[in-house]
DNA sequence: TCTGGGGTCCTAGGACCC
DNA sequence: TCTGGGGTCCTAGGACCC
C-alpha cells in the first residue's frame, strides 16, 4: 500500500490565528479596533494574567502572562476584558470549516492554530492562491486576521507562519534556509524554551543556523534525543505528518484550579477535590472514554508542585470513583502546608467502544469455536466471581447502566488464552 | 502582595520477567 | 564467591507549547 502521508515533496501550510481572543472580541464589539486590548482573567481571584493581547497592547510592551497590575502599569489605557470561551470556540470551529473546504488533511494543533496538507490541492492554485485565498475568507466571513506559512514540511510552516505578523503569508522554501531561517535567534526556534535555550547558549550556539551546524554527538550528549531532533529541524528536516486524527485522540483530561487564596482547610479541599472530580468525569463521558489511571496535582505555597497517581484494576469514568481515588491519594500525600493549586487528571484513556469490543465475549467466541475457551471462561468466572461483569449505575445526569469488565478478569482471561502475551 | 489552565512528550529509576 | 542483558510497566518530574 503507498504511504497516504508521502514525506518528500509536500506541500504544507500553518495557519495561526492572530492574536485569536483579542481578535474575536474586536470582531464581536468593533469600538475595540484598533486599540490596546488585553484578555485577562479576575485579579480578585490571582488570575489577573494576561492571556491574549492585541498588537497595540504588544507594541506597549504587554505580554502573555504577565500580571495585570504590570500591564496596566506599562500601557494605562489598556482595555481588559475576561475570556468568553464559547465564543472562542465557536470562532474556531468555523476557522477550521474553512480549511475543511480545502482538504480533509487539517490538522488542528489548538483553538487558534492547524496544519493543512495540500499537496494534493494543484488544481485549486498555486500554494500561494490557496493561501491567499484562504487568508481572504477567514477575514471576510469571520472578520479574524491569520497568518500562514508555506513550506514542504510542519516545522518549516510553523517558522514561516511566524514571520509575517498579522495578516502575513510567507513561503519558505528548502533552498532559503540559510537566508530566512539560519539567522534567526536560537530562543525563536519552535520546540526550544528557556532551559535549552540556556543550555545551548553556554555552548556558544546563538542562531538557528549555529545549531544546524553544530555536532551532533555533542548535541545528543547535553539534550538526549530531543538534540538530534532540534539539529534535524534546524537542518530543514521534519518527516511527521499532517494527521488529521490526532486532535480526536486524548492522552489525558485533566481540572486544575489555583484557589483564591492558599488554604489548610479540608472541608475547602474537599470541595475543591470533588468539584474538579466532577468536572474531569463530565468530560471524559462526554468524549465517550474510560480512564485507568487518576493522577493529583498539588502545587503548595511556594509554588513547589508535586503529582501523584494511582494505577487502576479497572476502569473508571464516575465523580465518586474519581473523586473516592483523589481524595485518597490526596490524603496519603499532603504534608499539611498550605495548598495554593489542586489538580485532577484522568491517564490512559480508552475509547468505550474500543473496551466493548476488547470485552465482548462474542468476539471471542466466533474467533475460537472451541471447548476450551468455555472452560477457561468458568475457571476464571469462579476465580473472580460469578460477576465478572461490573454494573455501575450512573448516578445524577441520567438513569443509564453501564457494563463492563472488570479488567482483571480480562487481562487474566487473555494470559490464559495466550501465555506469550504479557 | 507576580506567575492560569489545558495539554504532549521525554527521562530516569525501580520492579519484575525471561 | 558472583552476578549478564534485554524488555516492559509504573511512577514522578521536567520541558515545552498555546
Amino acid at each position: 500500500m503507498s504511504n497516504r502521508f508521502p514525506t518528500k515533496g509536500r506541500i504544507i501550510f500553518h495557519v495561526d490565528m492572530n492574536s485569536f481572543y483579542a481578535s474575536v472580541e474586536a470582531a464581536y464589539d468593533p469600538d475595540l479596533k484598533g486599540k490596546p486590548l488585553a484578555i485577562a482573567g479576575n485579579p480578585e481571584q490571582r488570575k489577573g494574567i494576561i492571556v491574549t493581547s492585541s498588537y497595540e497592547a504588544r507594541a506597549k510592551g504587554v505580554k502573555t502572562t504577565m500580571p495585570l497590575w504590570q500591564a496596566k502599569d506599562l500601557c494605562p489605557e489598556l482595555i481588559v476584558r475576561t475570556p468568553n470561551f464559547d465564543r472562542y470556540r465557536e470562532a474556531s470551529r468555523n476557522m477550521f470549516e474553512i480549511l475543511a473546504d480545502i482538504t480533509p488533511y487539517v490538522q488542528p494543533v489548538s483553538i487558534d492554530e492547524g496544519y493543512m496538507d495540500i499537496t494534493e490541492c494543484a488544481d485549486l492554485g498555486t500554494p500561494l492562491e490557496i493561501a491567499e485565498q484562504i487568508q481572504s475568507k477567514i477575514k471576510q466571513e469571520l472578520d479574524l486576521p491569520c497568518s500562514i506559512g508555506i513550506a514542504p514540511n510542519k516545522f518549516l510552516a510553523k517558522m514561516a507562519s511566524d514571520m509575517k505578523k498579522p495578516m502575513g503569508i510567507t513561503v519558505l522554501r528548502k533552498r532559503e534556509l540559510k537566508n530566512k531561517l539560519w539567522p534567526l535567534p536560537i530562543d525563536e526556534m519552535y520546540g526550544i524554551g528557556q532551559k535549552t535555550a540556556q543550555k545551548l547558549q553556554q555552548l556558544d550556539i546563538k542562531t538557528i543556523g549555529d545549531l544546524a551546524e553544530f555536532d551532533g554527538y555533542q548535541l545528543k550528549n547535553i539534550l538526549g534525543i530531543n538534540g538530534e531532533r532540534l539539529k534535524n529541524r534546524a537542518n530543514g528536516y521534519d518527516p511527521t505528518p499532517v494527521d488529521p486524527d490526532a486532535v480526536s485522540i486524548f492522552k489525558s483530561i485533566g481540572n486544575s484550579k489555583t484557589l483564591p487564596n492558599d488554604t489548610t482547610d479540608e472541608q475547602e479541599i474537599n470541595l475543591l477535590l470533588y468539584s474538579l472530580s466532577d468536572k474531569v468525569a463530565e468530560r471524559i463521558q462526554r468524549k465517550s472514554v474510560v480512564s485507568e489511571n487518576i493522577q493529583i496535582m498539588i502545587r503548595y505555597h511556594d509554588r513547589k508542585t508535586i503529582t501523584r497517581s494511582q494505577q487502576l484494576h479497572d476502569y473508571v469514568e464516575l465523580k465518586d470513583e474519581i473523586y473516592k481515588i483523589s481524595s485518597e491519594l490526596f490524603y496519603a500525600n499532603w504534608g499539611g502546608s498550605p495548598i495554593r493549586l489542586l489538580g485532577v487528571t484522568a491517564q490512559q484513556l480508552t475509547e468505550k467502544d474500543e473496551i466493548t469490543k476488547q470485552l465482548d465475549l462474542f468476539t471471542y467466541e466466533n474467533e475460537a469455536k472451541n471447548e476450551k475457551l468455555y472452560q477457561v471462561v468458568d475457571d476464571l468466572s469462579e476465580k473472580f466471581g460469578k460477576d465478572v461483569f461490573k454494573k455501575t449505575v450512573k448516578n445524577d445526569t441520567n438513569d443509564s447502566v453501564s457494563t463492563s469488565f472488570q479488567k482483571d478478569f480480562l487481562d487474566e482471561f487473555k494470559r490464559t488464552r495466550n501465555p506469550r502475551s504479557k
